[in-house]
DNA sequence: TTGAAAGCGTTACCAT
DNA sequence: ATGGTAACGCTTTCAA
């Protein structure tokens, strides 16, 4: 690999020069013809390694988050990299893959290698709930927002987060809110939330936000259950077939997000009950599996772009340098409600469906 | 930032000492212990930056492939992820973004950061197909393979890129011959394939292996037939309609991968066509969404996450230093024909689905 | 086992 | 506008 005095020695002036053309800085014509010829024939690539020893500034930034292959990460994920790219700058993605020890190293990593910015999107897990490990987690991060110079912006509902660092989110709470609602309006009095366990911050909204609205329609009775459990699609599968055999007066069920929603809606296909004759399915999040499945699933939509591209924002407006905020700032994004086939009214016939614009571009390989 | 000469000055001993320290080599046992404490009261970090300007060693390897949102590459990262993390490797992923501008960018940038490898799924859009462009972008990377302490590997069915790099791949043709008998043999026989540019290799190997079925049961009238278009959902959906109106005697498609099948099933779902029995749909990939749609998608399966984690290996083998193979290795992957709901036998009445396992963890933040 | 000092490739400062 | 040179934080000789 050739370095910036081959440059220098082949263009026969110094590294000064070869640095400052670089940069962009003002050298003299013929000078900058010679210095390109010259990077171009030996295939120069300036080390970044050498460039952050020195400015303390690599132009890359990283996020981190649990699971790349859930859609709801990717779309973040997809705001992010567009909002910083605008700005140069170079975006890496690492995974948690769920495991608080992953999560803690790959940061680790991220950091050491000189990550400008970090947007992390944390484990939910039980295994990093309230406890100790997670107030550790948090310590850390907070050590790294202070001492170093990396920026950190946290995705996420929890408190603990939410009050030490820049963080974007959404109001589950309202969000489960205007979905059981949506139910109740339809018709349907036996809601039923399934998945997630309520310790976790973002969970106990969901929740509550559930809650709020039956109590509101008088259907207290109902207002204390929660089919507690994992957030993916197998949960959801194993859940809508233990409320069905304990509770077949069920005419709707909310998942605590729309994977759970997506595995309740497969079990019930699975067992040709109709959709949502017999129970009206509806998530939280709307994912993009929620357009493909048929029925489409009803959700409530998060702005899952937007927030990346928010969260960009944020860690931009910290590392730009200059004005810094003092306070953690909490972006809150507004959600909305999509109705889709898995909760249409029920004495209403099917209506023809008009397609949304499919989305998430396709494999090109 | 504490460096390591804080560190030092704290545990009163020299920079080398703690740098054997941190690099496992033997110290004297108090020594040891001090070097702890002042690096944990200091919360210190090395830099990967400043050690790799002197060892070229960073523990990091990249991948870049076009479109983190597809579920495809989302399997092939996590193959990948896997098998690196095993061997203390930390991986960081950039997103092409189906421009062949930021490919080159982001693995510019990713060479320049110091990895010492690279697993590329390079774009094969229109716009980088077989013309200078590819050619520029294949000498590119053997500059980096060759000049760089970079080891390269390409997951492709692209040929020059064959020619030039250790790749994995699947057989494509063989893949789709397959899928076109699975076809015919459940008695379809206007079986038309649907999307991709022959232009690119994969594409025309797979249109290869349709026509060499089709002649292989003699209808060689479809077997020239092609309704080519882009490879994602929005193609598929519009591909179908326009075969439908052009070809109202098809029984059955074969999308060139499984977002463009996708796109046609949802097509024929919007408008009351019953699959299978009025038009068959396969696909080939076997992206999680393929499990998850009703009916279920038919399809030839690639081993996506093998073939990410072959890709590891392979990288492995270079960068491990010792005994490196000298020609480009070329490693081909079987796939797995996978019968669902969307090609089930005519005559037959529906039988109860034994659902699959459920796939891919879900959000669980 | 330890410490001193010479790099690694780049930028930034200071003269010129 | 240019060139010389001291950092930057780390590893790696080489002596002790």
């Amino acid at each position: 690999m050739a370095n910036i005095y081959d440059v220098a020695q082949r263009a026969d002036v110094s590294v000064a020069t070869v640095s400052r053309y670089i940069r962009g800085q003002p050298v003299r014509p013929d000078n900058a013809e010679v210095i390109a010829q010259a990077i171009a024939d030996l295939d120069y690539r300036p080390s970044i390694a050498a460039r952050a020893l020195v400015t303390k500034r690599t132009g890359v930034v990283g996020m981190v988050v649990p699971n790349i292959a859930n859609a709801f990460y990717s779309e973040v994920f997809r705001g992010f990299h567009d909002c910083l790219l605008a700005d140069n700058y170079q975006v890496i993605l690492a995974n948690s893959d769920g495991l608080p020890n992953q999560e803690t190293q790959v940061i680790d990593s991220l950091v050491r290698l000189g990550v400008e910015g970090l947007a992390l999107v944390p484990l939910a897990s039980e295994a990093a709930l309230g406890s100790e490990a997670q107030r550790s987690a948090i310590r850390r991060l907070q050590r790294i927002q202070t001492s170093g110079s990396t920026a950190v912006v946290v995705i996420t509902e929890c408190l603990p987060y939410q009050e030490a660092f820049d963080t974007v989110s959404v109001d589950g709470r309202e969000a489960a809110y205007v979905a059981t609602r949506h139910l109740l309006r339809t018709g349907r009095e036996h809601v039923m939330p399934l998945g997630g366990h309520p310790e976790a911050d973002a969970v106990r909204r969901r929740i509550d936000g559930y809650h709020q609205a039956m109590i509101e329609y008088g259907l207290s009775s109902y207002s204390l259950r929660h089919y507690p459990g994992g957030m993916d699609r197998e949960s959801g599968y194993r859940l809508m077939e233990k409320v069905l055999r304990e509770h077949p007066e069920v005419t709707a069920v909310l998942g605590v997000n729309d994977q759970v929603a997506l595995g309740a809606l497969m079990f019930l296909e699975d067992h040709a009950i109709q959709i949502p004759e017999q129970v009206a399915v509806m998530g939280i999040d709307d994912v993009a599996e929620a357009r493909i499945v048929r029925p489409r699933l009803s959700t409530v939509a998060q702005p899952q772009y937007e927030i990346g591209y928010e969260a960009g924002r944020l860690l931009l407006a910290r590392t730009g340098g200059e004005e810094e905020p003092d306070g953690p700032i909490c972006r809150m994004l507004p959600t909305r409600l999509k109705v889709r086939e898995s909760t249409w009214e029920l004495p209403q016939s099917v209506p023809e469906p008009k397609p949304e614009p499919l989305s998430s571009p396709g494999r090109d390989g």
